[in-house]
DNA sequence: ATATTCTTGTGAAGCTTTTCACATAAGCTG
DNA sequence: CAGCTTATGTGAAAAGCTTCACAAGAATAT
């Protein structure tokens, strides 16, 4: 199997693509240009044609992109037309807010598993799940088919704790703890550092730095 | 005031060498390697020595950078050496954990006004900050000295809210909304969209998607 | 039916970012 | 203090990503 390998930022558009196809959809547009698109998620028109012409060819000459087949068509690329079994670790602050947070249901991210160290927590009924004691976290894993695990624990034992989701299997892990972790490289690991995107606002209002382009 | 234009990515990574400059200072480390910083953060010592090479001479040669002193620096270069009078506006699932979120106070970021629109939640305490009234928004962010705007409100109102912020004259807004907002050119806006990593990590797992190259 | 307009798909060009490779400088060893 | 080792700083090369520009296909108007 010869794949070009896909840069990660035209992954991240189809992201954008895919919410503005929703909106659109919404909307009653049946069919959507490169330039309407690409306006809504402000990039160029170039960019979108480009980004999904390495998945094939979705769209009519004088016409566009079909916005239901287009949405379709990159929910099955993206692998968001089908419920993933995700575990949580972690039932803090982030934790609680991302087990509300239906974003990642309506994607087919379903939270069905969640784990703490606190005594005080385990064994108690959080948004309809009970939460499990963390020291099983291995066995449990394996014993419900958990495809993806988000850690939302503390930074000093977050690799630990990727340890043992490691030796139960998962295979994709996303990282709220603001440290990196070492993971065997058959494992996808991504991170989410929320401080990173308010560090950036504050270099741009020290620095003047100058915005990005905006067509 | 001629400034190379710094890249994106660089400024993410400032953040990257910052975090591991913390703990290596923990660690009692005098001095690092490029080489050390760089498998910290699973980058190449070449893209470190470049990166910092851009806001001046910072290391020794044969020796590498003062951990204490680079670390100072990094954070003068971020202006995260200071502390930012940011405001939450939207007091729901993710808004509260972004109040007790520690790490947005260590690096001086500030919560210091909530905003929301349910009466039930107006005028009640929260983490010792009274929540305001969304309608009194525009006010509010300039008598109190607003530097920063942090959104985390439904999706359907977060452009109107947007343009009440930007008419207090506040420049720069960190969105956790799922869509994309319209800013005049000299307001920074950056976005924290949280089902993008989750939707790599799909799109990996579906598609055995080549891992990051990692050193 | 023909002309006109619209808009995709895509090589090629252009630009940006990363990596290479090495001169240079500082510390360390004996 | 000479030789060796370590490690930075940086032009230049390489790789990667975005934009350009246009041929070609499809719809619409006359």
């Amino acid at each position: 199997m010869t794949k070009k390998r896909i840069s990660e930022s035209t992954i991240h558009r189809l992201s954008l693509y895919y919410r503005a196809l929703s909106l659109l959809e919404k909307e009653n547009y049946d069919t959507v240009s490169s330039k309407e698109l690409a306006k809504r998620e402000k990039l160029t028109p170039a960019q979108v044609r480009k980004d999904l012409s390495f998945f094939g060819t979705f769209g009519t000459r004088g016409l566009g992109y079909p916005v239901r087949e287009l949405k379709h068509q990159i929910s099955s690329i993206l692998g968001i037309d089908r419920v993933w079994r995700v575990a949580l670790v972690g039932v803090g602050n982030i934790g609680s807010a991302l087990v509300s947070y239906k974003e990642f249901a309506k994607q087919g991210f379903q939270i069905v598993k969640l784990f703490d160290n606190d005594q005080r927590k385990i064994g108690s009924n959080h948004k309809g799940i009970v939460i499990a004691d963390i020291a099983n976290l291995e066995n449990e894993l394996r014993e419900s088919n958990i495809e993806i695990v988000v850690l939302a624990v503390p930074a000093t034992v977050a690799q630990y704790i990727t340890d043992d989701v490691v030796r139960a299997g998962i295979k994709a892990i996303l990282n709220f703890a603001p440290v990196n972790l070492k993971v065997p490289p058959d494992v996808y690991l991504r991170h989410e550092n929320m401080s990173m995107e308010l560090e950036y606002l504050s270099f741009a209002l020290v620095n003047n730095h100058a915005p990005k382009r905006s067509k």
